[in-house]
DNA sequence: AGGTTATCTGCAATCGTTATCAGTAACGAG
DNA sequence: CTCGTTACTGATAACGATTGCAGATAACCT
């Protein structure tokens, strides 16, 4: 079919095949007309796997994410896809939150691309030597490994963001404060816990195991940890829920249950949703920008690429924002005493 | 750096590179114990862009999108990855609506991807040629261009399911129904425009142009089409809206004007949501399998690929269905004669 | 042991491009 | 008329892997 190669080019016109790849380069040559013209007529494509072979180069950065259908991560994508430029494409891979499919997804991709930007599935990936032996550049975006230090990063306060929800809960007067958590082996599961449990601490409440919950970030998961939380002898009047698709499936627990946001219980998630104000109530959340941290993702990844991999590894921050809507209000026991306060 | 090839390998063994070579394609030779030590002694990896060279195929498939943030297409992008199987990838490409993206992107595609699953911008792409003289096998997935018929594609019955919405809305009494539509250029723009509209006549209601609206499936459109209706002089009493963004800003629309649904007036929308259930009211949608249709398209792509090209196109169409939640009641009008009916 | 297969091996060509290097034509200056 | 400069050109060797071919080795049989 379409086979036609430099060589085809050049018979046509009648010069040698370095004439062409000159052309094509953009150095002047004496047949422009007539190479513009023939590679049009005979409809020629330079063989991008020449080209990589010869250079070395892909022109493509990796982009590996455990869940594309979270709108999370589909910002980080379409964050990093705007700053890609015009000489770079995407390669995704959708690891689906399986160790086994991240693995073999980086060991296919040597040679494929010219970095990889990921968020990493757990904090203990296959031993630090790892990402170090890879060779490729590497960018970490919201998660990092064990030894991310020795690598660009592009992460969001957690710690503050879940300290800033927990201390709103506490500031509206609740003690009973539960936390429906990611996966500790994760960086945000990891620190999202530490943000709720310092500012229990600082407040002096006490936390109570029971009002912990390890889950996984998934819908089903959610539902699942506030199916038991609401069964607990003494129900908490409040939880922070650590992620989207998490809160998503804790509201639907508490729909199923019959119980009401907010004036049986409130609720606090982690990251903000297209729809978050469409909710019933709507919710109050703590929100980041995910289209950011892709770009900034991706700039740091084209720096390395243009610096010949000279850079040191720079480490950036992106901030979180409490966005105040309905779902959180006094707790229970206030409320019969201060029941004006309750819908205002 | 790791810039370790077969030849490294081969010294470092004693044999040819040929023998390394036939046995990373599997054959039986002699000194496979030595062969394994020495590739992970070395941290040798097969270089893909001289593979992909002399064998022609790279292992990728792209799949272009409009929009990944989109929670229909990044769900398509899922059913395909599940899809893809063990020795192929994915090259995602988003074109952010864009048509000068698009050409860009499919022209860089060449020779860098095996086939292209793609949702194109609009129905008329740079003519019909343009995807014939491609050279690549192109499956399309939710949208089609003019000359689609030529090749694969996994469409949604999305006239029936515009139909089904619409009389839905007719046999709860509406009169004045007004679409919020997508662009008349793309597949679905146009196929559910003619379902809402064949819905009408075959009821005998005529279509009046101020209750159709053609907008841009973006969330901000749906909110500008929305106020536009309700600034009728006489509104409609229930909106069909043709897909989940603009749903979306349909709703954002109504809330901010304090317009209740489905009191005031019904919405009904097109794809259905995580999140559908948890509004206010639960959103009735017409809803379709988007995973599946992503696995489909890329069932028929390695089809495609596996048989040399040789296969003719073949045609899919994933259904639809209604789902009845709580956005949809009967018109203002009828509700005070049969008020009972409005929250069962 | 000698002959015949059955296996395995190395050489070298090849995939499509680009980089290098030597070479040619045109032109003006001396 | 020769020389140097400028501005291009063509042949050729890489890049790293795969593969047909012919030769080498081992295995088997009588």
């Amino acid at each position: 079919m379409s086979t036609v190669t430099i060589t085809d080019v050049a018979k046509h016109v009648g010069v040698s095949v370095a004439t062409i790849s000159r052309y094509l380069s953009g150095f002047t040559v004496r047949n422009e007309e007539k190479i513009r013209e023939a590679i049009i007529e005979l409809n020629y494509r330079p063989s991008a796997a020449a080209r990589n072979l010869k250079s070395g180069r892909t022109g493509i950065i990796a982009i590996v994410v455990p869940d594309i259908t979270n709108p999370f991560f589909a910002s980080i994508v379409e964050g990093a896809e705007s700053a890609v430029g015009e000489d770079r494409m995407i390669l995704l891979v959708n690891t689906g939150d399986s160790r086994e499919r991240e693995e073999k997804a980086l060991s296919q991709l040597f040679g494929r691309v010219d970095g990889v930007i990921m968020a990493p599935l757990t904090e203990d990936e296959q031993g630090p030597s790892f990402f170090s032996q890879f060779g490729l550049p590497i960018v970490f975006v919201d998660r990092v490994t064990k030894d991310g230090e020795k690598f660009s990063s592009v992460l969001t306060d957690n710690a503050k963001g879940a300290h800033i929800a927990t201390d709103y809960l506490i500031s509206q007067g609740h003690r009973k404060i539960a936390m429906i958590g990611g996966p500790l082996s994760t960086t945000p599961g990891k620190r999202r816990a530490d943000g709720y449990r310092s500012a229990l601490a600082k407040s002096g409440i006490s936390s109570q195991v029971e009002y912990f919950i390890e889950s996984d970030f998934s819908e089903a998961g959610g539902y699942a940890a506030m199916c038991r939380l609401l069964e607990e002898e003494a129900p908490p009047t409040a939880v922070f829920v650590a992620n989207n698709l998490m809160t998503i499936g804790a509201l639907h627990a508490l729909r199923d249950r019959g119980v009401s946001v907010p004036q049986e219980i409130s609720i606090i998630g982690f990251d903000d949703l297209e729809f978050a104000e469409l909710v019933n109530p709507p919710l109050t959340v703590i929100a980041r920008d995910a289209r950011l941290q892709g770009s900034q993702a991706m700039d740091l990844m084209i720096k390395h690429l243009e610096n010949g991999g000279a850079t040191p590894p720079e480490h950036s921050m992106v901030d979180v924002q409490l966005v105040e809507r309905g779902s959180c209000a006094l707790p229970r026991e206030s409320q019969k005493i201060r029941s004006n306060k309750i819908d205002h």
